[in-house]
DNA sequence: GTAAGGCTTGACGCGGGCGTCAGGGCAAGG
DNA sequence: CCTTGCCCTGACGCCCGCGTCAAGCCTTAC
């Protein structure tokens, strides 16, 4: 199988395998003319790497996986170091939507504060000798 | 007060402000000799831009608060266009957090799955006649 | 013969928010 | 006069995973 093929088959681009080859991840023989050359275990091998990306695995956390796969062994992440890989990913990911959903929350706070304050005017404008409409107002709680 | 000034007391670099200048976000007089010159009001519109950039927010989202303060308004989400920004982060915040809980999920199970494969091929090892060990398995579960 | 479609390497672009270096000016103090 | 310390502009680097163009070779079909 060429380049093209395999690309096609792991519904990729023949970009990424050769970036991936340049990474020494995803390495392909040659046949006479130059062309690469794969076979149905490099499939494999290209799909896991795209589910991890899919993941949001960087590159070289998905080496663990793949050196695995070549090892022999029947899934990727049946080593220790692809274990390693998905607990520092699991940690990672916590931390990152705890920091997220803090953030969610003031932003929540603030724009719950904004529109207060913005009915607060609103109500003041449209009570006689209040405060006049300070900008254009068009887009007020709707 | 000048550029290295106002940089610190924003706790940041002369750098970003410069850069926020070329964006055409803090533009800054200058004065005989060519220095940038700010004043306490282009203070309150850099911590503003500094807050939401710490909450994720890109440099262009920013533009609405700023505009909003330089229109004198008391808050920079003090107008439509900021809330606007607001509520959108809020979206794009709520559907990240969801893929990347999703995301925790899988990997969860992922590394479960593994883990109890590791269990099996140990208590198969620990059993006569059982399979014999496929790799180094010295970082099994501790 | 030639056109097509696949393959090769090499190299630049991108997005975002700056860091960092190069090369030079301005003002004050010893 | 010289140093120090601020300021200026311009430009390249970085991170990451590729997209995209350039220029050219191999093979097959017509």
């Amino acid at each position: 199988m060429r380049i093209g093929e395999l690309a096609a088959r792991a519904g990729t681009t023949t970009r990424t395998l050769r970036y991936y080859e340049s990474r020494g991840l995803l390495p392909a023989r040659r046949n006479g003319n130059g062309y690469r050359t794969y076979d149905e275990s490099d499939l494999r091998l290209l799909r896991q790497i795209r589910t991890l990306q899919d993941f949001g695995f960087g590159l070289e956390e998905t080496r663990p996986f793949v050196e695995c796969l070549r090892a022999g062994h029947p899934e990727g992440d049946s080593c220790p170091a692809s274990l390693q890989v998905y607990r520092r990913k699991l940690d990672e990911l916590d931390t990152l939507i705890a920091e997220l959903g803090a953030v969610r929350e003031q932003v929540g706070r603030q724009l719950a504060r904004a529109e207060a304050a913005r009915a607060a005017l609103a109500a003041d404008a449209a009570v006689p000798g209040g405060p006049e409409p300070e900008c254009e107002l068009g887009g007020g709680p709707r």
